[in-house]
DNA sequence: GGAAATTAGTTGAAGCGACAACCACACTCT
DNA sequence: AGAGTGTGGTTGTCGCTTCAACTAATTTCC
């Protein structure tokens, strides 16, 4: 079975594709850590929680939603409890499971980064492209979102709860 | 001055968008170490070399051409070293640079490690997508390297050497 | 009812990347 | 010529992510 190489095209895409997956996330860490004292994806972590009714989650739902193994989201919630953003609590339904609940200081804390970490969004991204473009990389994301978690274990969107 | 937040499309590609600049790493990284036995970026290091007239790129030039730092570039070119798939030598024009040349064996690993990286980014991208959008994405990436990297300091395409 | 298999989560070791400090060489300008 | 500035690259430390191993609770299934 013979290779499939890139064709130009393909192989122009997928050159500029990879230096922005690359460079996106050192820009938009870079910036959180300096105005807010926050990784990006601790921050996405507090932003999670802080969507959601009662802004506590379990680790597992947690972990979805931040596209992120268990045992990372388990390391992440041990440094964000010992600076009080989160708390951790045993869960009722399930005695395996944990309860992971913001706190007023991480409510605080998503408040207060949420605004520079939008507009470095938009400044990196959102605002460097047109609206159909805009559509375009949220069909393309959605694309290969399917080849890349099948099952959607690791990017749960937000669903009401079901009873 | 008050935050633009995001629209509902804005937000829907947004999500979708992090999750694959997320998930996408691991995916390149689980492939080629289980096949190769080579970080994502040390075979871009090597691919980078192997593209290149005398197999033979500078320190600086070579970080930009992988979208790294120095430092980092740095560090990784000891571990292959070591390994003795690229070479260090200084620069016979600039006594403070290092001319950094792909071995032979360094040679037979890209080539070896190529047919699967290839396939596995068909697999998880190019053959996610339409020819229509694999277009697209390269014209999305390309106006977001403009923000992230104005100066193209980090995202030195390929350009024949100027006498 | 109980053994086996799954699921939920934690922990510790190992390895990579970021940052700052640093050395060495090259260029500029008087 | 020599001081000052800039460029090319390395090194060490620190923090984060990964992986494998592990505990504990739950479900499955005979």
């Amino acid at each position: 079975m013979t290779t499939r190489w890139l064709t130009p095209d393909e192989l122009r895409a997928w050159t500029s594709f990879v230096a922005v997956v690359e460079l996106l996330p050192r820009a938009l860490e870079t910036q959180l850590r300096r105005d807010s004292n926050l990784w990006h994806f601790e921050y996405y972590t507090l932003a999670m929680l802080s969507e959601v009714p009662g802004r506590t989650l379990r680790m597992t739902d947690l972990a979805s939603r931040t596209n992120a193994t268990l045992p990372r989201l388990s390391h992440v919630v041990s440094r964000l409890e010992a600076r009080d953003l989160v708390r951790r609590t045993p869960c009722a339904e399930d005695r395996r499971a944990i309860d992971v609940a913001l706190t007023e200081a991480g409510w605080e804390a998503v408040r207060q980064a949420a605004p520079g970490h939008v507009m470095a969004v938009r400044e990196a991204v959102l605002d460097a492209l047109t609206p159909h473009q805009v559509q375009a990389l949220g069909e393309i994301s959605a694309a290969l979102l399917t080849r890349l978690d099948p099952n959607g274990a690791m990017t749960a969107p937000y669903r009401p709860p079901t009873p």
